[in-house]
DNA sequence: ACCTGAACACCGTTCAAGT
DNA sequence: ACCTGAACACCGTTCAAGT
């Protein structure tokens, strides 16, 4: 009976299981809370075994990342440039907001996986097919990174919710002195008052750079 | 005489004295090697020692962060908007240059330090002084800060130095199938021939943003 | 008031032993 | 070929005991 259990665990266990579990247990509980202890536990067997399918925790983080990069939205080589680049910033937001833990994580990664080269194949692709040079592509590329890793790094440790700004902005108010910090006092003030939402924006910047590098392009400085 | 190595100790440990030497360590050893037993050792004291002085390494780590942000420039309230965002981003690029540890830490900090707001009060105050309204500064500076986050993040973990890139691309070509990444490929190629040479640039992001917000404040739609 | 050693509840990972 | 338990070298932190 033991024996029958055991070629259980054998045929259930493999590398992709195990990457499943993590990213759902990284999603659910946080990623300080995936340990190899606890994601053998989810998974009904010990931790050692995890190391039968894994190189080490490294390992399966970068397979976790390549999952998270498998869920952003394949950049087609023709047609609009800038809607492109608009749907890809789109779905990487989206993939970020369903795994929170993965921004830092993907952009400290040393090496690449197959999707994140896929991922750049195809953006590069469809930005040098938009007549941008290698290098314009490459720093337009890079560019547009940073506001999507930026924005949603930011957004995503910000401390309180959208429809809770206007409360909590009411309740730090008192502790903001208007003689050493008049403009956020200001500025809390006039999201107490209703002046302005305190929303940002992801689009506002993500245009800022869309149509400065449409204008470049169109006057020849990145062809 | 272990009485006055002791008194000794009291007058030498502070939180200022700890937060400099975990700011060296993780400057030096990385942020993974900052523990709090490391430290002591570090200080010639006993890891408990260390939490007389502060509550706990978050707490230390906030100290740390704090430190950070006083290396920005503040931004002064008068004068070109545009230059004075150019010199804060820049000082910010440096100071994360020089503590690679602190934008995935100071990016996902909750509470926020008394330098963070003085940084935050004087930033919002150089644009609404330019004629933004509170709404638009709050926008304006998430996009800024996003690249300067995104872009250092990504500058500080590129796996190459630059003036390696062009070795690293004829050491990496081979392995890029150019059947499966054609532009990746080409891109790595040109860098191999010298077409161009991979370097990207900080302010051509910065300055798309800041043009695009020039642009849209002379016509009126931030004001 | 501050420093200390022992202890607790965790980690990732190695290794020899099982089947 | 894969799973396991014990062990090692670490963590952050609590607590009672010192001075």
């Amino acid at each position: 009976m033991s024996r029958t259990s055991q070629a259980d665990k054998r045929r259930t266990l493999n590398a992709q299981k195990i990457t499943e579990a993590a990213i759902e247990l990284a999603d659910s509980q946080g990623i300080e809370a995936l340990s190899m202890r606890k994601l053998a536990t989810q998974l009904g067997v010990t931790a050692m075994s995890i190391y039968n399918h894994v190189a080490n925790k490294d390992d399966l983080l970068s397979l976790m990342l390549d999952h998270v990069v498998s869920e952003f939205e394949r950049p087609q080589i023709k047609g609009d440039w800038q809607e492109t680049m608009r749907r890809r910033a789109h779905s990487m937001r989206q993939a970020f907001l369903r795994h929170p833990w993965a921004p830092p994580l993907l952009i400290s990664t040393i090496t690449n996986g197959e999707q994140t080269m896929r991922d750049t194949d195809a953006t590069l692709g469809c930005l040098i097919n938009a007549g941008f040079t290698y290098a314009a592509a490459d720093w337009a590329r890079n560019a547009i990174d940073s506001h999507i890793y930026g924005y949603t790094m930011q957004e995503l440790n910000f401390p309180v919710e959208p429809d809770e700004y206007k409360a909590a902005a009411a309740h730090y108010l008192p502790m903001i002195e208007k003689s050493d910090f008049p403009y956020l006092h200001g500025a809390t003030l006039a999201l107490v008052n209703g002046e302005y939402d305190g929303v940002t924006q992801f689009d506002f910047g993500l245009n800022l750079l869309l149509e400065g590098l449409a204008r470049q392009l169109q006057s020849g400085q990145l062809s």
